[in-house]
DNA sequence: TGTGTCTCTGTGAACGTTCACAGAGTCTGA
DNA sequence: TCAGACTCTGTGAACGTTCACAGAGACACA
């Protein structure tokens, strides 16, 4: 009924656990009449490695945490998420390691991510929509354990390495194609300024239109439906003539879209729209959204890739900053 | 330089190993002066038990794994997953427990998953969008592990308890929001037949149309939007004079209103449309989604109280069935 | 033949806990 | 006053590994 250890294995092989430890953790050394031996042995028992007694002796855990950073009551449908956990389980599965969720919505969440942590439970950090100014990411810095981020931690850019889409030139290209378009009065929408998306779309936007002109078409939005819906209703009402807004968001374009029609402007005669992110909403909402589509699965490969590395004790590149691609749809 | 152990916080206070260990367990039986002295101790030290050593004589873990069963390749927007996510970690940190998330996408992630549970490295599974015949399922099972599912697990509903949202009466609610509307061809866009939504969903249509009559107005997606368009198009084909169509999920939905537009059909004057889900999408779309809500933050609850209850011992009700929505917006 | 190197093996100690047990002290009630 | 119960404490053993070390045997080369 007991589960089978490396004694049992040692035994049904006739050989020590030295020898079957050896085996299992890849040393050389070991004859290949002991090697099948032991094969055999542990295919009859069915024994699997304990890796608390393994992390026990090692000081090694075999696994990753990942931390979210954002309150309890905000449902994410970010897929962003979605990619990076599959990514993080796939990439750590070829090493045999697991990774560990756990959020950091509020203090209480951040003390248990510390502790966590400073208790040697994890081999590596991967952190995820980290705020600006978050002491929890200074906590864990000196910890010492290898920590990456998604994303650019505000004022830690160095001291967390990062993998990253191209925010600003993603918002460039874009802004590029609005003015390609021929529109003149081309207005923004953008997320937080306490986000690296909110301030690199930003950036690359007034990289093209030039920073005072840029400046006075802005409204910002805090990523929702609803701030795109009403930064595009007070847009409307300061730039009457419009005729163009880059959305940092595809579901902030898309409230921006119910407010253009509710105003009777249509997209994208009146209005060229575009959006950023090619999420799900780009495709659905009406007329189909023209938007920047981001290296999801790219990105989290590097950031898992980075961290992993650090774990190995290389010093890796930082940032690591990939590409996005224009998607033309109907809205500009 | 080396983390504190027990030792040092036993050294610290002035009492033995025992006694430290007896406070950090609750057990009763500490005077008020050790008590003190031991939590000075720990502050002083920065002491943070160490899991491996606790779980290698309690034979617990601590820790809880989430299976996801989908394809690596397949991107999941769902929210499900998320609020999933976040509920079970939120309910596991209540008692220090934390989750370990895998991938079951193909037979090596399987095999992984079950190595994991066998090597007794959780003491509980949290499987989610489970497929019908899933050998894995069998595999777990024998561990004896406590093990739920988020929905039922077709074929497993008395092995694997589970919690859900009623599907089945959620699409009763929708047809016959829709026959009160005055419409007489409702036809319907399933799921697949071996998700449990495909199968109940389809079921609470044909409790409230009849199982012949319902037949003939039958086509299935596979949950995609593209499903939905063909399928939405397939139906215009067969049954031309529809005037309402139930589609089993909102994304199939969206796909299923661009055919529409596409074929000239006004929704909701020519043709109703009522979708599944309540998610993201449905406030997007154009005409705005009518459509089901389920409770997706009770059902996550209720799942993971099922597996704490499991572990504790306790033999809990099953399944945990939870009540629809009607949402009713513009589509119908 | 002797020396050195290489391959392979077994063994004791250590990792940091919890648990069972034994024992000391205090309190209660007959 | 004494027995028994209750409170509190320390200690040794155990959990299942890995690691360093010592040593045995085989082989090559001088």
């Amino acid at each position: 009924m007991k589960r089978p250890t490396i004694h049992d294995v040692a035994a049904a092989a006739g050989v020590s656990r030295g020898t079957v430890s050896r085996l299992l953790n890849g040393d050389r050394y070991v004859s290949t009449t002991a090697r099948v031996a032991i094969e055999r042995a542990i295919a009859e028992t069915g024994y699997v490695v304990n890796r608390n007694a393994r992390s026990l002796v090692t000081q090694r855990t075999g696994s990753v945490v990942m931390v979210l950073s954002e309150p309890h009551e905000k449902l994410f449908e970010d897929p962003n998420y979605s990619v990076m956990i599959r990514t993080a389980v796939r990439m750590l599965a070829e090493r045999d390691m697991s990774l560990v969720m756990m959020v950091a919505g509020d203090d209480g969440d951040r003390d248990r991510v510390i502790r966590y942590v400073r208790g040697g439970h994890a081999d590596g950090v991967l952190l995820l929509s980290t705020h600006a100014g978050d002491r929890m990411v200074d906590a864990l810095v000196d910890t010492g354990i290898p920590a990456v981020a998604q994303g650019a931690v505000i004022g830690r850019e160095n001291v967390i390495p990062y993998a990253a889409a191209d925010d600003r030139e993603g918002a460039r290209q874009m802004t590029r194609h609005l003015v390609g378009q021929g529109r003149r009065r081309i207005a923004a929408i953008t997320g937080p300024m306490d986000t690296p998306g909110g301030i690199q779309r930003l950036e690359g936007f007034a990289d093209v239109l030039g920073r005072k002109a840029a400046k006075r078409l802005i409204e910002h939005g805090d990523w929702t439906q609803l701030s795109g819906e009403s930064a595009m209703a007070r847009l409307l009402e300061r730039v009457p003539d419009l005729d163009a807004v880059f959305v940092a968001s595809d579901l902030m374009a898309a409230g921006a879209l119910s407010t253009l029609r509710a105003a009777g402007r249509r997209v994208p005669e009146d209005v060229a729209v575009g959006g950023f992110d090619d999420s799900s909403v780009a495709a659905t909402t009406h007329p189909p959204l023209t938007t920047i589509r981001q290296p999801l699965a790219r990105v989290a490969e590097e950031t898992v890739r980075l961290l992993l590395a650090l774990i190995d004790g290389e010093r890796p590149e930082n940032p690591v900053v990939l590409p996005t691609m224009l998607v033309v749809r109907d809205s500009a």
